[in-house]
DNA sequence: GTATAAGTTTAAGTATACGTTATTGAAAGT
DNA sequence: ACTTTCAATAACGTATACTTAAACTTATAC
């Protein structure tokens, strides 16, 4: 059994292992890919019992999901009104937006001070070449896929676990948004661009230059989507 | 009840407030101080029912705190071998220290790019005069606090409470590290001075020069620690 | 009609019971 | 001695039972 992501959230895999998964484990798993479909829309609340039931299981194992589901930030658990789906503010937008920039320019800045090997460097390229076709095909489902590989990957070829955890959980937190205001904003040429200059900088070993437009492109998608979450009165989602 | 972070773990406060604590929540709190305090050495394991025993309370509340715990990753939970308090290596003490130096020069630079409020500015000071009487003094242990006080107040001024957990949650993971080399260590005099430029560049408003000196300060303790570590073949604390 | 008090319901928190299976250790075979 | 097999043990994962107290209803007083 092994986890992979795909477009921010962990998707189960049974390979010949026929180990069973915990009831605790398929309970977090679902939960978390229904929240992240929207099939359990923001603001939407169920009871331990309610979430059992549909799981069919009890409410041990339930509960333990929902407890790491509130740690990761996508849920709050109140006592005797059950699990609610949180909404997203502009104000956390903002918020999950600083932390992922401060890890990823970050990163960028690693990757371009260190010893990078030819396949990390080949898996970045390939993902800005499929957001590039994307782009001039017109599959914005496409390209929202290569973005994602593009900036998970930068975090992978750290070979840091616990950053690439950490900006796993927070892409998540704002999935929802990224997915609803996908359709609504300018064409993301701009973003394709940046991607290039940051691969150069890496390949040129330019550290703060890494650093500076991995930050600035982050800034900029923070401002657009949180323009566009105002613009449209979209204060909560 | 309210929680207060003194050098890095939550102590639970009880004002006249006298709403329970359920055990789930005590069971993590007692955890995870008698981890970060070395009562619970790293590597030593324990069953579920020992630790609920320890804590005179049945294995449900038990379990819920060790995955709490787990999911911070102070512990490890291995079916049939209980919970075992998790070793640092100097390879998870670049990692940690890499995410905390990512998030916390963010931060510097959001201070010096927002309108600080006086009291904010003050506390900042405050922290720093602390470390220069207690290092003045030769009080490490209050000099510690101080400095915990100082990078701790950087983000919470911020007002990104997700930032602050994260910071706070990193800081714990390390805290056993840096508190058994804290006398091994030269003294920290470069420490303070870097802090008060940081709180200079603050001043000026200068984002980039906050980011760089917070970020350079970061990566010298880091790297201080690590050669500190591999000198004296200290290879899992 | 509103406010307060008493009673009722029920969800969550915790304890306990139970079945499954990994681990352990002894016995048997080489 | 060393490995292998098998049975005993016990730790965990899960279900269920129980207790408590918050929230809701109803009734009663003003």
């Amino acid at each position: 059994m092994g986890l992979i992501h795909v477009m921010g959230f962990a998707v189960t895999i049974h390979e010949n292992e026929k180990a069973r998964i915990p009831f605790a484990e398929q309970a977090y798993s679902e939960l978390k890919r229904q929240i992240l479909t929207n099939e359990l829309p923001h603001g939407s609340q169920f009871l331990e019992q309610e979430i059992a039931e549909q799981l069919s299981m009890s409410r041990t194992p339930t509960r333990e999901a929902m407890v790491r589901l509130a740690n990761e930030g996508l849920v709050e658990v109140r006592p005797r009104h059950g699990m609610r789906v949180l909404p997203i503010s502009p104000k956390d937008m903002a918020e999950v937006y600083g932390i992922i920039t401060a890890l990823e320019s970050s990163a960028a800045g690693i990757l371009a001070g260190m010893d990078l090997s030819e396949d990390g460097l080949q898996s970045l390229m390939k993902a800005v070449d499929d957001m590039d076709t994307a782009l001039e095909r017109d599959e914005l489902d496409r390209w929202v896929i290569a973005d994602y590989e593009f900036h998970r990957q930068m975090v992978v070829l750290t070979g840091s676990v616990r950053m690439l955890q950490l900006v796993d959980t927070f892409r998540d937190q704002i999935h929802r948004v990224r997915m609803t205001t996908l359709h609504m904003r300018p064409k993301p040429y701009k973003s394709n661009e940046d991607h290039r200059a940051v691969v150069a900088a890496i390949l040129a070993r330019d550290v703060k230059k890494a650093r500076d437009i991995q930050r600035n492109h982050q800034e900029m998608a923070a401002k657009m989507l949180i323009k566009l979450l105002n613009e449209n009165h979209m204060t909560h989602i």
